[in-house]
DNA sequence: TAGTGCTAGTCTCTTTTTGAGACCATACTA
DNA sequence: TAGTATGGTCTCAAAAAGAGACTAGCACTA
């Protein structure tokens, strides 16, 4: 993944540094998709997904510190760019049950991977952290 | 990754869905790590400076709408995470390098793994929310 | 010698996004 | 009759992000 995943469409330019500046907005499929899954919340709702499908109180006791209206606006969103889907069934209450589609599935497979690294690293980092705040530039 | 990511420390504990709700921000890697590198702009900087090492201006042109105030913040948030270096060349006027880490290449790996994705995908998610759009919902 | 531009930022102000919490209608339970 | 649970919406305050002016030292030019 270099230029190529950057500009499907016509205009490569170079600025006066050689540099590629197509980087724009709308031209970026990957600015695009990740301001979703980037989301403060969309992964661990990715996470939550993956594993089996689940209602609405379900993820909200998930992911304790989530507002309600996050809730609703995070899985809102991943349904709207095709991650996940929404089915009402009409029970009294009527519950709301959030599964993951295939696209949604097949972006968890490399986002596992980060989680995975993530998990793996949360201690490297921590100590940058610390060497960082502690050496007087913070 | 599934539970054991999680939790590193003690408490797994599970409500009465049977479910996990260990996902407290301060005992989560995922929420910890993902918070920073799901940045808006971080990912294009880590997509930026994989490649090879970038001064402040050439970043600032590469991605030519971030703000000059976000562009230093994410690069600290970067620096202190451990993923970037900061090098300052006491030219006239000085400059500024910034470069990966080896922990910052490392976690571009399986991250780049998600742009190409991304990049592959970006089609099926714009005719997804073309869909959502039209059907009424939004 | 004043004007211009380069470097890498900071500071302030405004807009956008997020979070906290109240509120809704229905139905079951104590 | 109050309390619980269902899946939300609505409003208001707080936090984050963006726009743009401003800084400092130095080099080049007119």
């Amino acid at each position: 993944m270099t230029a190529a995943a950057h500009s499907q469409s016509a205009s490569f330019s170079a600025n006066n540094d050689g540099e590629r500046s197509d980087w724009d907005a709308g031209n970026c499929p990957v600015r695009d998709v990740m301001n979703q899954i980037s989301g403060k919340w969309s992964t661990l709702l990715f996470e939550a997904l993956a594993a089996k499908p689940h209602r609405f109180g379900e993820l909200r006791r998930m992911v304790p510190d989530i507002s309600q209206r996050m809730l609703t606006q995070t899985l809102r969103d991943l349904q709207r760019d095709g991650y996940i889907e929404r089915t009402v069934f009409p029970t009294k209450p009527p519950s709301v049950e959030y599964r993951m589609t295939p696209l949604g599935s097949s972006l968890f497979e490399p986002l596992s991977k980060v989680l995975e690294w993530a998990a793996a690293n949360h201690a490297s980092i921590k100590d940058a952290r610390k060497v960082y705040d502690e050496s007087g530039l913070a």
